[in-house]
Formats: structure tokens, sequence, C-alpha cells
DNA sequence: CACTTACGTAAGTAATCACTTACCATGTGT
DNA sequence: ACACATGGTAAGTGATTACTTACGTAAGTG
């Protein structure tokens, strides 16, 4: 969920999201939707955005034609409607994992 | 909306606007929750947060006041709804992009 | 006035990010 | 086998980020 979050800060993958919402394509047709950036930068995006589980990688032949995954998009945004306010319990829990990450930063 | 979406890539900003949604905090309190931060970091992520539209601060004698703007976040939501279904947007980069590389995916 | 509390801001640093170029692997058609 | 098209990956670079310490500022209290 973090990792889903972090993709779509970057306006380039949401962009990269939203031609693939509604029909599969090839990374290099995607990399042609952009004249400002080479094809790796859009290779590397795509990484971020299949690692977040927000597109799907098929491959046919030479090609690898991605799509999006609205099911992710969709627990994205349960996600961000229950995280708030979800008990208590929670507050406790993000107190815990901040005493957590205080001992994993020593080296 | 892209200040929003960056603001909450960021785990430790989750956790603060989860603090203050349900109720106002002073800058103090929301650092103290975190052992492993300083205050100021705490006070620079509250700026970005507030930047972002994601809380609003309040003024009462030295103390700052923050909650969470739930409306905001509401649009946040409506946005990750329309933003990859929206029609004329859409329709309008995939007329530029079909333009820019006619017919040489699927056929 | 001095002292304290609350909190933003400046400056600097290590890590991460988005990007580039160069290269390599794989698959298709001749 | 050869040439070509597709596309991931390695290595390096400049910009941004999340953090620190040090300081400044504004509002209360004696």
């Amino acid at each position: 969920m973090d990792a889903a979050l972090r993709a779509l800060a970057e306006p380039r993958r949401r962009e990269i999201l939203r031609l693939v919402w509604l029909e599969e394509l090839p990374a290099t047709s995607i990399a042609d939707h952009f004249d400002d950036v080479t094809r790796s930068a859009i290779s590397q995006h795509l990484s971020v955005l299949k690692e977040a589980g927000l597109v799907s990688e098929r491959r046919d032949g030479t090609r690898r034609l991605y799509q999006a995954r609205p099911e992710e998009m969709r627990k994205l945004r349960e996600f961000l409607d229950t995280y708030w306010t979800t008990g208590l319990e929670r507050l406790r829990d993000a107190a815990e994992t901040a005493q957590r990450d205080k001992g994993v930063t020593n080296g």
C-alpha cells in the first residue's frame, strides 16, 4: 500500500496508468506518448508501477503488454477511506511503529 | 492535488494526519508521538501537509493547533475515482497518442 | 525586564529519485 | 545465421527529500 501511494505521487506514472487504464499497451507505445523522456525512463516507471501492483505485465512475443489493475486501485481507495478513522488501536500501533523504527536506524 | 498525493506518499505524514483526524492537536503533542524524530522534522512535515491543504492550522496563544481537513481528503478520493476514467482528458490524450504512433500497436 | 514555552526557519547532510547513455537479452522475419 | 525490433538493466548525475542542529520569534509568567 505504501508502494502504491509512492508510485502515484509521480505525475508521469499517473499518466502512464491512465494510458493503460482501458487498453493494454506495449512499453514502446507508452514511451512514444512522452516526447520529453526516454524509453528507458518509462521502462523504469513501469517497473515501479508493477512493483506496486498497479499494472500487470503480459508478454506477447518480443513485446510486453501493460495494463492497469483497477482492483488494486480500489484497494487503495478503501485504504484511504478507512485508514484515518480506524479506531484508537491504530493510533497505538502508530506509536509502536515509531518506537520500532527508532532501533532500526541505529547503525 | 499533486501536492496532496506527494504528501501522502510519506508514511510519517500519514501517521500525523491520522493523529489529527479526530482531534485538534498542537505541534508539540504531535511531535511527542514520535520517539525517533525531532520536533523540527515534524514541523516541516506539518508545513507540507498544510501546503497540500490536508490540515488546517489555528493559532491559540503560543500554540498552533492542527487538524485534518477531511474535505480535502474527499476531493482526493474523488480524484482517484475519476482521474483514470474521465472522458475528456483521457480521450484527448488518447487522440494525441493515436496520432503520434499511428497504428503502431495491435491491428 | 528576564525566563520559559511553543514552534517555525535556516543551513547543511545523507539518502533517494527521475533521468540519461550504453549495453544486453530475447523474439521475429528473411 | 543475420538483421531488426522490443525492452529491461547497469552506472552515473543532478535535483529533491527527510532529517539534523542551531537559531529566531512570538506569546505567556514571574
